[in-house]
DNA sequence: ACAAAAGTGTTGTCGATACACCCATGG
DNA sequence: CCATGGGTGTATCGACAACACTTTTGT
């Protein structure tokens, strides 16, 4: 489908130049999680030529810090710019790469990628996971090619190469990291209530958790502001609106939720 | 100092002919942390050309996973089988590199490094910690060129290029782990009494443990089998034997030490 | 005024801490 | 036989879980 002539500029660039400009043989990963209607969705692209869905990544320019390039990646692909983004595993079996992958988008366009191209030589990817705000993310339509969706978590199927495996790491890194990291800024709007916030948190940890507990235990984390105003056209009782108090979040981000041992 | 003139086999192959056989632009380096009289130490070689300490590392062949490579780079170094290896962070900084490190080396045979060889790119590296019984090492002599010690983790100084960083990272990383990972059971000889264990666990944490609480605390995780045997030859009361039970421990490991949130 | 959902308070339990006591060994 | 260090027991405290009651809002 779409044009079957044309090769792109950006592919003829990346196959013939990118080995100039990027680093070769490793890439980055980005598992990027959103909430939406009390669900927890992560963002997956397809391209035309491939049916399986794949997770944003890119490749790494020779000047850049890799975290630069997994902050660019995500910034390409959602335009988000307050994001919360952690490095969390290498993967690197030696044949996680599909090379036919690439070979299908290029025969798209008629054209065959030479046998030692660096497109299609081993890779290893550095996986990063974002924290986004559902609403604020803006899909750039940038990539005529690209399809794209926010995937249900809980029905991950038709994933690319080891894609599934990278999401569901990313995932045991998260639930652990909810115990001592103050998770929820990013994935929330600016205010929040405290319901909306437990159900993010039973949503990540797949568990039902005391309503009552969680208030107080979250409060007790002292970074959460408390604001005058509430929450107005629920069914019933108005809930407070809470916003994180950034100077308290950062620094619980920094030294963590509790004093360790 | 030493041969000045013959360029070494091994060397020759690594500059001419490395990138048809490693991965370019990626490595692995080990923090490998051993226990010695009641101080937690770490592995650093040096080479004659170059005046600071290095952690082992090396490249990753082509064919082999990077969980391998670190794997090989250890036993290569340590000749160490039953090694607790895990990867904790990725180092991508653009500049972290030292090609002059590697002039230097060459440069002592008479050599320059060209321009463009693959050995003075930009390298990011994959950081991996490992536990090892430290009486269990012998290093290889293979390497004539290498000074190697145990150093302290006290006194960490001249550690080349961002390699302090890392020992940092790991340090920090093998803290948090402490918490919910049977660790014990590579840093120290197969049979351990109770007050050896806590040593291990307050050099790591850096803190003093209270004696009862700590053993309670390590006996109720039922990774430990009680020996009949005893220490003899302390000055006084003499301690039970402890070894890891293999089964429950490697359970512990893949679980963790507790059941979660 | 009633149902539904949110805010606040109380109690019990279990694990962690702190401390006291007993036991074995070498000098 | 006593000093030293190791093994075992117990009281206290605090965090967390379980649960009850009150308050607010829309219909």
């Amino acid at each position: 489908m779409s044009t079957k002539n044309v090769l792109p500029h950006h592919l003829k660039q990346l196959l013939e130049k990118g080995e100039d400009q990027f680093q070769s043989g490793i890439s980055v990963d980005c598992v990027i999680f959103g909430f939406h209607e009390q669900q927890l969705k992560i963002l997956l692209l397809k391209v035309d030529t491939v049916h399986k869905w794949a997770l944003p990544g890119g490749f790494i320019k020779k000047t850049e810090h890799i975290e630069e390039a997994a902050y660019r990646v995500l910034q390409e692909r959602t335009g988000v710019k307050d994001i919360f983004l952690q490095q969390f595993h290498v993967f690197g079996a030696p044949d996680r790469a599909d090379a036919s992958i690439h070979q299908k988008r290029y025969q798209s366009f008629g054209i065959k990628i030479p046998k030692n191209n660096w497109l299609i030589q081993r890779f290893i990817t550095v996986g990063f996971y974002a924290l986004v705000d559902f609403n604020e993310v803006k899909i750039q339509p940038s990539e005529q090619e690209a399809q794209w969706q926010w995937m249900d978590i809980e029905y991950l199927n038709g994933l690319m190469m080891d894609h599934a495996a990278i999401v569901q790491k990313a995932l045991e890194t998260l639930r652990t990291q909810l115990a001592y990291l103050p998770i929820g800024k990013n994935l929330l709007p600016k205010k929040f209530t405290m319901p909306e916030l437990q159900k993010l948190y039973e949503t990540i940890l797949n568990e039902k958790l005391d309503r009552r507990n969680f208030q107080r235990k979250l409060l007790s984390f002292d970074i959460l502001n408390r604001l005058t105003e509430t929450k107005k056209g629920g069914a019933h009782k108005a809930a407070y609106l809470y916003s994180f108090n950034e100077k308290k979040y950062q620094k619980a981000l920094k030294d963590g939720l509790y004093g360790s041992w």
